[in-house]
Order: structure tokens, then C-alpha cells, then sequence
DNA sequence: TAGTGACTTAAGGGATGCCTTAAATCGCTT
DNA sequence: AAGCGATTTAAGGCATCCCTTAAGTCACTA
């Protein structure tokens, strides 16, 4: 699978005929062909055949359409990355929960940049059990999670905001006035964001301490999204404390306090030992933990449409 | 920028020394040494020298570093999906803008689902004027966005759903009451999803005609994230109507009715022509317009916890 | 100062990649 | 049935890749 046959590949299925790709290319048709030879070897697949209405393509064939043109662009986009990172051009590559990435991120990226405004921060979501291996391979510079602080002798931890998950409903939702019991809490429908996907973290602590079944869980793709829905069809759902304070204000949702309604952690940035980290990661590790810092990730509010760039989310339903 | 070449640099960075990756890859120091002077003279960067603590990488290395092993993943991931599909799994892609992602693809997808249950559907964001290439480069089977339909020789649209967008408040917001002017909604804050970003469609038509200033705009990670914070915080929002009906019952929101305050799209599903595209999308194409399918975009409620699983999300602050 | 360990460069051989021309195969059309 | 256009296979030449061994460079250390 080398570049020069996913080229040849991506070429006959933009044109939709072989021939068309060898001109485009510059090469002989049967040079396309051997290309395509040594791919159907490689992937034990047809990948496509001559048919009276163009070619027809295999499902296989298809699905390594979509991804050769994708493989291509990344290795251009790499070469032009390595050339704007030697022309100086700085890069944070931070990696996160889903739910640092929703409540607490914005606030602190905006106050970063403004302090050095040439940087450029790419920001992903991962399962936090990935951490070590996403610094270790330098995928990412810093990753955030809430967990307990490695130190060995190749990463440097340190805890920066202590959070606590607490249970919500609407304002006119019967347990907002009555102290629910566990049984009542399991028979809720629950209103859940991506980070009840992860097996571990405080919201599995939290859905596995109430036995939820699966059936009384719903999940959306953002938690705002979920609260945004308990507001009007009832259920309940979770939120971290620092982002109730102006719901309880204005009364538009009340918190559930029965045993066992809360469950607390502590986000944490880990990176590299400072000699294996870039300038700008180790920036972000002593900025974190500074009160101001800490204000903005509590407070947080959007971005500036100059610096925000959402880029491809995908989402898969399985 | 081979993938033998790429998997030796990545295993250097990995171990941190490069005889540590030679003795992982079964090879001998100078051929690793070999392939990294290959990719410096490819990409013109010295990628990393030695020094008394280790390696020590360039910017433009440790770019290279992360990209190295997402082109190696994803060539596996490739080789295993083409697998798969020759063994009959079957697999829709499906591009959208945000806004339908965000308020009407769930309710759709969960239905769709329902009737063929081994389909696994991937969903993906990006701006609408990407929509031919996605197509005609396979990336996608289906595109979903609002735009006039297509219908040349290669591609079949449908339109399936109007929607207008509108701009609300939170109850207690001044302008609830009175009808607002133009200048007064331009002088707003306006808290806006990941939409406001794409240069055309309907959100950029609502602020271009009322002119607002890039420094009102505020921009979050989701539509229901700005919804939101709106009502805590007053300013105003872009909400479809077919998601206004709840907050307005419950009185959380106020739509704000001025000249102009609405904006009127249709989204429209494009493939290939049949010949050219899947099965599973031909089969999508069909559902979309159907009354089922309408009510469920129109109601949509999250995923089951079994079906949905976020993938990467990735966010730049430039 | 010599030794050691790690990285790099040089040279060479075997394998593979990539392209060409020429011939074969296949489906469709006249 | 013959012709035609498109794809595939075969054969061969040239360049590149990938690995080896051997030798060179450099920083650190005994």
C-alpha cells in the first residue's frame, strides 16, 4: 500500500474510469493497472470491476476510496506541518476528556492564547486510558484527565482543579422537591454526554453506584445537549458543580441531593519531563495551575469566532 | 515519506533512542539511521540530533512524530476495513454541517438503524461547499446540507426538510418584551454554535444582515452549548424552530420577532446516482423523505448507549 | 588520553517499485 | 461475426528502497 498506488487508486475512482487516471497521472493505463494489481494482492479484494455503466467498485473497494484520498491529504498535511513548525510557527497539541473539553477548556485556550498570540492549539477528545501511550508516542503534548498523577522518571503530573458530578433535574421534575432513593434515581431516564461512554471516570462511578440499566440511558453528543433535553422532557441528568451555580440562580434546574448523588475528581495535566516536552507544552503546565488561570476554566465563555476552527467530528453509530 | 520510513522514526520516538528502535524493528542502527536521513532530506528538517539527555527533537520532529503514527494507524485501520467490508459488513458514511449533525441526524440515524441492524454509520462535519468533493472522492456516501439540489449526470439530490432558523432569548432578557430594532439585536451579544464559522448558509446570512461585529460574536464547541449559556447569561442565540417548541412551553426561552430575525434553509440529501453508490445509501436516500423519518429528526433524543460511540473531536484555536 | 557508546555516513547487494511496450481478454456494438 | 474500446497480463529495463557490514564522528568518561 504505498502512496504511489493509493495516487493511482484515488485517481480511477475520481475519474470513474481507468483510463482517465492514467491521463491524469501521466502514466499508461497498464502502469494504473499494476497498481491496482498489487493493491487487490495486498487486501485479497477485487476492489472493483468493469461493468456496462463504468466501473463497479467492491464494498472494499469503496471503503479504501474513501480512506487512500484521507491517508493522501494527512501525508501533505504533514509535510507542510514539519515545514511551518521549522519556519517557526508553535503548536499545542492538548489531548482531553470529553468533559474537560465541554466545561472547563474554552476559558482556559482563550486565556492562554492571548498571552502568546502566534500559537496554535489543536485540542482532541480521547478515552483517558489512553493517556500514557498519547505522550509517549507524542501525539499529544499535554493530556488532561481526571486521574491520580503519574511520576516516573519520563512524565511530570500536577492536579489543577478539583470538580464534583452532581445530579440535576428540572425545576418541575417530581424528585427536584422529594429526596429520591436509589431505587427511584435507577428507574430515571439519565441524560448522559459522551463521558458516559468511558468505562472509568467519575459518570461510570456514578451510573454503576445506581446499577443504571442501559435502557434508562441516553446519550447525546454533547452534555450540553443533554441537560439542554432534561429541561423539558423530564429525567435526569449530570453536571459538574462549578456549572450549576447560574442554572440553580435562575431556577431552571434543581439538584438531586440523596446518598450517594455526587461523585468528585480531580483533572490533572501530564506531560513529558520538561527536557522531552516543547517550550510552549511546558507553558501550559505552569499557567494551569495558576489562579487565573483556575477563574477562567470556571467561568469559561466561548470563543472568539477569530480563533475558534471546529474541525472534523465524527461520530459513529455501531 | 514511506511507511517503513515512517514506522522507524516512530519507533525512535517511542524509545527514545535509536537502537532502541533498531533492536524493536530487527534492524541494524544504520538502517534506521538511513530512513531518517531519507525523511530529512525529504521534508528539510534535521527532525532531532543527540544530547546528553536523549534525543532531542525539532519542532518540526516532533510534528512529524505525531503525524507519523496517525498515517501508520490509519493504514491499519484501512487494511482492516476493507476486511471487513469483503466479509460483509456494511457501512454508511455520511458528511453533514453542524447544525444538522447537531439537532436532527440522531433521531434519524437511531430509526435508520433500527431497520438494519448491522449497519455502522459514520458521521462526519464539515462545511457545505465541500459537498461535491466529498462525494466524487467517495469520502462520503451521503452529503447532508442546505443547498439547492443538485441534478447533473452523476449526482441525485432530494430535499427533505425545511427549517428556519430564529433568534431567541432567555425569558427575563430585555428584548423579550419589547420588539427589537435592528440596531439594538446588532449590539446584542450573540452566542452561536459551531455554524456561525461556515461563510455561507443560513446563520452567516442572519449576521451579515444585521451586520453584527466579529467582538459580539461568541462561538462554543455546540449549539446547545450556546443555548445555554444564554439563559444564564442574557444575549441571544440561533435555535432552529422544530427545537424552539419545548423551551418556549416551558417559558426558558422568548423568540425574538423583528423584521428579519428569521432565516429560512432546506436540507438536501445528495449521493451518486444509484449506479455509482451503495446499497445502504440508495436505502437512506428512500427513508429520508418519509413521514417516520421526518418525525424522528424533528423529535430526535439522543442514541442508545449501545449504539453510539464518539469518536475524535478535534477543535483549533488559531 | 584512550576508551566507550551512540549516531551517521559510505558502499554494495538483493529485492521491490514503477514505468514502458506488446499481447491477451472481455464486453459491447455495428 | 467482426470490430472496437477498455482493462488486464506479461516481460523487461531502470531507479529506488531496504538492509547489511565497515568505517567515521562526536560526546562523555575512566
Amino acid at each position: 500500500m504505498t502512496p504511489t498506488q493509493l495516487r493511482a487508486f484515488a485517481a480511477i475512482v475520481r475519474h470513474g474510469t481507468a483510463k482517465a487516471a492514467a491521463d491524469e497521472l501521466g502514466i499508461s493505463a497498464a502502469a494504473i493497472s499494476s497498481h491496482t494489481a498489487a493493491l487487490r494482492k495486498e487486501l485479497n479484494d477485487p476492489l472493483y470491476h468493469p461493468s456496462s455503466a463504468g466501473l463497479a467498485f467492491t464494498p472494499g473497494g469503496l471503503r479504501l476510496a474513501a480512506r487512500a484520498q484521507e491517508l493522501l491529504g494527512l501525508q501533505e498535511q504533514t509535510r507542510q506541518e514539519v515545514l511551518a513548525a521549522s519556519r517557526g510557527q508553535r503548536v499545542l497539541r492538548l489531548a482531553t476528556t470529553s468533559l474537560f473539553a465541554e466545561y472547563a477548556a474554552a476559558g482556559l485556550l482563550e486565556l492562554f492564547k492571548k498571552r502568546a498570540n502566534d500559537i496554535e492549539v489543536e485540542m482532541s477528545v480521547h478515552p483517558s486510558h489512553r493517556a500514557a501511550e498519547l505522550l509517549s508516542s507524542r501525539q499529544a503534548d499535554i493530556v488532561i484527565s481526571p486521574m491520580s498523577p503519574i511520576s516516573t522518571h519520563s512524565f511530570r503530573s500536577s492536579q489543577f482543579l478539583k470538580y464534583e458530578l452532581v445530579i440535576v433535574a428540572s425545576a418541575n421534575h417530581p424528585l427536584a422537591k422529594s429526596r429520591g432513593d436509589a431505587a427511584t434515581l435507577r428507574s430515571q431516564t439519565w441524560f448522559l454526554g459522551p463521558s458516559a461512554v468511558e468505562e472509568r471516570g467519575a459518570t461510570a462511578r456514578l451510573l454503576k453506584r445506581f446499577a443504571v440499566p442501559e435502557e434508562n440511558q441516553r446519550i447525546f453528543q454533547s452534555h450540553a445537549a443533554a441537560i439542554s433535553e432534561i429541561q423539558t422532557n423530564g429525567g435526569i441528568a449530570i453536571l459538574p458543580d462549578f456549572r450549576t451555580a447560574s442554572y440553580l440562580a435562575n431556577g431552571s434546574l434543581k439538584r438531586i441531593s440523596a446518598r450517594g448523588t455526587t461523585e468528585s475528581g480531580v483533572w490533572t495535566a501530564t506531560s513529558l519531563v520538561s527536557s522531552q516536552t516543547t517550550a510552549v507544552a511546558a507553558e501550559l503546565m505552569r499557567f494551569i495551575t495558576t489562579p487565573r488561570a483556575t477563574r477562567a476554566m470556571l467561568s469559561g465563555s466561548g470563543a472568539n469566532i477569530r480563533h475558534f476552527r471546529p474541525s472534523v467530528h465524527v461520530t459513529l453509530w455501531n
